[in-house]
DNA sequence: CATGAATGAGCTTTCATTCAT
DNA sequence: TATGAATGAAAGCTCATTCAT
């Protein structure tokens, strides 16, 4: 089963804006270019926010002429979306190792949890980055709006299961309930992890915050004769 | 009591960030200057958004001349504030009603949280206006921060409150349950009126949002004896 | 006699550019408003420099509306001939008080000098502004020349007058000994008194400015005897 | 020896205030760009003065598009500079002819001036515009400053040494004769070359202007025998 | 393919001057 | 006359994008 919070602009696969990408190179030099492009421009990205990142920023951090940039790509947007396509994997794959060999919801729900939590703290930068630019270009909102719909449904799913089990509050629309408890928990991960860093005052414990989050998650779901 | 949901960032005063604001106008036609160029500013943000709104664009709207623009203000951000605050009043007081002369938990809770998404719905382009300069300007981040933090305090007092008259579940942590939970309603809120004209796809219902929403609340605390 | 050093740009009348100054104020509350922004104009001139003065600095620092200016004033020209008109009288009479009773060319020489350093120095600021507003508007420029030419071609008379006692070299041609000799007297008070504030290291002695000065141009002529 | 009279704002290196210069190109291209701006600099500068002189005035006349300026420089200071860097070679190497097999103080200080006098002559223009630049730009006048000051000292050691020699008057400090005697030579040669032009009259005879100075310095400094 | 200079539209900001009140 | 808001022409500067080498 997949209890889970997710909030989705990041475990779906950030594929590409559907921007026709530029021919992949050819040669290995071109690769080459092409990888340290995309390297350089996360480094940028996360450094300096999306909007105040320079193509030329992008070009002098990687070492290469201006002009190269248009070999690979066709705009800033572009290159953002080939860093977050290459950042998917470990969004993708949150290593929550499926380690439901059990059947115990609270079990399962806490470790969907904590994997969610883990893989977005290890892409805080990144995830704080889409946040922006999805206020800002259009496709990347599409994006993540579609992301976090197939988190919703699938979560969404899990609930509608839980119930048919008789373990969740039948009263509750699976929707609405996944997008509430999906969202909540994607807030809390974007207060801790991608604004956190910004703010002062005491880091969240992480601990803590999984053991909240499920605690909530499962009182709201009302799992029974826990506690 | 107060046992309610809202994320702050809206309903609390966007009282201007600091930015030290022109010389109010002494004339009455300065007033009726002033008043155009704020309402013009409203307009075009909420049209074009912050980003892509250039100052003349404001102008324009209001039929003034650029350089009238700076006899009140001194940059964008600084319209941007004085829209804000010309919007507080109404965010201020979503005028819940005062359902309050119960002492029935629930009862007060959906109240609460149908004032919240009331005043939310109401003001539903300035929110996401505010969401996206949020990302952009830390002046504007700084003071939605500092309101979320309020709200916050609040909700947490309303929980803790209600832990000690022995309603609601006492392993949680007062202030992290309300992050959590505050920032749900928030979030749901944002989805459905902020982005939610941006979508396709049915618009929520808004009662189903109140009542789903109020009763993972109630239930996430474990308020009792309901069903 | 008159074996006067000074430079030009100021001892003579700085009559205004030939523009047609307004018609002046007939009321006493225009002469009042006028005065302030005269002073005003004077204040903020020597302050911030001519090209730095905004004509609503000159009237904020007066006191008075904006619009005000123009119904004295056609210009910030305008306003400068104002204020060097008034400061006129001072430049005019250094004072030296026609010591002259006696008929020793090197003590009519320096008291001559003295007195023009002196009222140079008492006039620094102003006399600074001067030389960067001829630099700029053609108009102060013209005037200026045509004070510098009066005081050499009188400094030229002086001159001539001596040879013709037989007190002076008569190899040398009267203009253009004036022209060097009055340049040099002018050239050491700008140093010492418009740019000498402005500059770090001991400030010059007063006294010894004057007996070098007069000693070289004595030198210069080849004053007999002395020595 | 070195008795020259020589104000310093001219003859010492304009070298460039410490101003950051941009990178200098690295193409033929660019190194054409970069001339090509330069001169159109000084011709702009030279024609219409430096405060009524706008980019897009040297870029159109360099027929560059507006966007290239800042390629090279950051602002019009750096390009002053550049142009002043670039004159540089001149005004250093007046070529004075080393007429100084003699011992002849005289001599030597007419070849002084008259090789001074000429690269002012020469420079005209850019003098006067260095002149009108220190007026307003205080990395100018501080650059001008220094560079006036280190002709003082030159000279200063010069007087210095000829009194020793018991050549010259022993009564005067060197430091104050020759801030009064290189001032004045550098006021005559202002006056009739950079001023000159820009007023009517017979324009000065160079000759006469030398023998004039010459002799005025020699008789100032009390040279002996001669006459 | 790479390079890096060239381009120029686009936006902000200032301030002398005018003008309604 | 006084007031102070309104005007709008400049100019500066940035940076994505193109293109000659």
């Amino acid at each position: 089963m997949d209890t889970t919070a997710p909030e989705d602009s990041e475990k779906a696969p950030p594929m590409a804006p559907s921007s026709p990408l530029r021919e992949p190179p050819t040669t290995q030099r071109g690769a080459r270019t092409r990888a340290a492009l995309v390297k350089a421009a996360r480094k940028v990205f996360e450094r300096d926010g999306y909007l105040d990142t320079r193509l030329t920023d992008i070009t002098k951090e990687a070492g290469r002429a201006a002009g190269s940039f248009y070999t690979y790509f066709a705009s800033k947007e572009e290159v953002l979306a080939a860093v977050l396509l290459e950042a998917q994997e470990d969004m993708l794959h949150p290593g929550m190792g499926r380690v439901q060999d059990t059947d115990d919801p609270y079990a399962v729900l806490e470790a969907s949890n904590r994997a969610y939590l883990e893989a977005y703290k290890r892409n805080a930068k990144l995830m704080g980055l889409l946040e922006q630019v999805a206020q800002v270009e259009p496709e990347f909102r599409e994006f993540r709006s579609r992301r976090t719909d197939a988190f919703i449904r699938r979560n969404a799913r899990g609930i509608a299961d839980l119930q048919a089990r008789g373990v969740a509050d039948r009263e509750l629309d699976p929707m609405m309930a996944s997008r509430a408890l999906s969202g909540m928990v994607s807030v809390m991960a974007y207060n801790a992890f991608a604004l956190g860093e910004k703010r002062e005052g005491a880091p969240v414990d992480f601990e803590e915050l999984v053991t909240t989050v499920t605690r909530l998650w499962a009182n709201a779901l009302r799992f029974p004769g826990h506690r």
